[in-house]
DNA sequence: AAAATAATTTAGACAAATCTAAATCATTAT
DNA sequence: ATAATGATTTAGATTTGTCTAAATTATTTT
């Protein structure tokens, strides 16, 4: 078990998370994904590609190894027991559970993240309904649904929220929404593409494509 | 609020417990703690002095200003909330916790520990039964006395144990003493200078010199 | 009070992580 | 196919924290 810098683990991460949507990723993304300079993200792909920790040839883009892969879903795992852990002992607020897991996430030893995995319960999912890799790294990805697209009249859960902000927040608890809320659309309205739901037990009301794309469902 | 560099907490750190003993903290005693060398020492404690955090005339040692004694204390806090929660919490042994606090001290967030504490029951020694210092930065030293000093037949309790290894650990364990043990010196042989104890319900038992002088002890 | 010894600082170097500016490579439009 | 544009890499510099070896200062012995 080799142990990683933190600025080496800050972007296997980052690269981690923009694999997603495509297949390889470009120096500018992740420049621009984690604050710094293209420059610096080229000397930093030398380095880990040196680690075997991704795949990398100049101006070709690059992707993780397997082994890369391997590492980012430790620190993902770690980032996200630790936001469960501030959220559900601690009392921390879904905005303010990110930016202390992010220090947090870089505390790298077994025993530590596997204890607290089972004083936490063995969670499935963090406060903003991310999965957490179990302790082998497997991460369980329910194929969820963009509130957005969901038809209409039929009954889905909240499983997850893509953006993390205080604002996003404040709307959402005004509006009695959190993860496993149950709802469904009643109507889309085309002028601006905002939609009416029914939430829960409440009267129904609409809400905005803003807050409609940023919200994920499952059926249930 | 400033933050500071891992590094320097190290040093903040390693200074106010050797400033215990002198008053003044030399050079070569802070490398040797620090397990680094002289020279980088010297480098540090310009730095420092320039950020007002210690005194330092150089070839004349040095000693942590207000300042730093506070940042000190913040990290000495951080750092046995850590082991208590990983010893109370996550069923750490009293060897183990030491290694992890090294790393979880750094993560410098004033809500966090203050949480933490909270969390814990405020919490007033850690898992060796040295004190932890409150949000305030006071920390209660309760005068010890070491087990080698304490008079014959006065009942002692045991407070703290100033070696975290897990050598002391299964002696003691095998002893039955903790921290609270409640015991009375009834001998000392001055050919090892070994005494025999009494501690709890047991039947009386010798320890070595080696071993009483690392327990620490108050009056009931 | 010198000389010897020990402690401390300085000088110069290195690795990690970052940056700016210049050079190079790849892609797109004409 | 060439020129223009955009993306990426290289070159060289900076900061932080560390080191070794040499120089300096303080302390102890004779
Ligand atoms: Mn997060
Ligand atoms: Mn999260
Ligand atoms: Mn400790
Ligand atoms: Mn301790």
């Amino acid at each position: 078990m080799v142990n990683y810098s933190t600025s080496e683990e800050n972007y296997l991460k980052a690269i981690y998370r923009l694999n997603g949507a495509e297949a390889t990723v470009s120096t500018n993304d992740l420049a621009q994904e984690l604050q710094t300079k293209p420059a610096s993200v080229t000397d930093m792909m030398k380095k880990l590609k040196a680690k075997k920790l991704l795949h990398y040839q100049p101006y070709q883009g690059f992707r993780l190894t397997a082994e890369g892969t391997k590492v980012a879903l430790g620190i993902i795992r770690r980032h996200r027991l630790w936001e469960f852990f501030l959220a559900e002992k601690l009392r921390f607020t879904w905005d303010e559970v990110h930016e202390v897991a992010e220090d947090l996430e870089h505390v790298c030893n077994k025993k530590l993240i596997d204890r607290l995995d089972e004083y936490l319960g063995f969670p499935r999912v963090d406060p903003h309904g991310d999965p957490i890799p179990d302790m082998n790294g497997k991460m369980e990805v329910s194929k969820k649904i963009c509130l957005s697209d969901l038809p209409l009249n039929s009954t889905a859960q909240v499983i997850s929220v893509s953006d993390h902000s205080s604002d996003i927040l404040e709307l959402l608890e005004h509006m009695h929404i959190h993860i496993g809320t149950r709802l469904e659309v009643r109507k889309r309205f085309s002028f601006d593409d905002s939609m009416e739901i029914k939430a829960g037990r409440q009267a129904a009301f609409t809400i905005s494509r803003q807050l409609s794309e940023t919200i994920f469902v499952h059926f249930v």
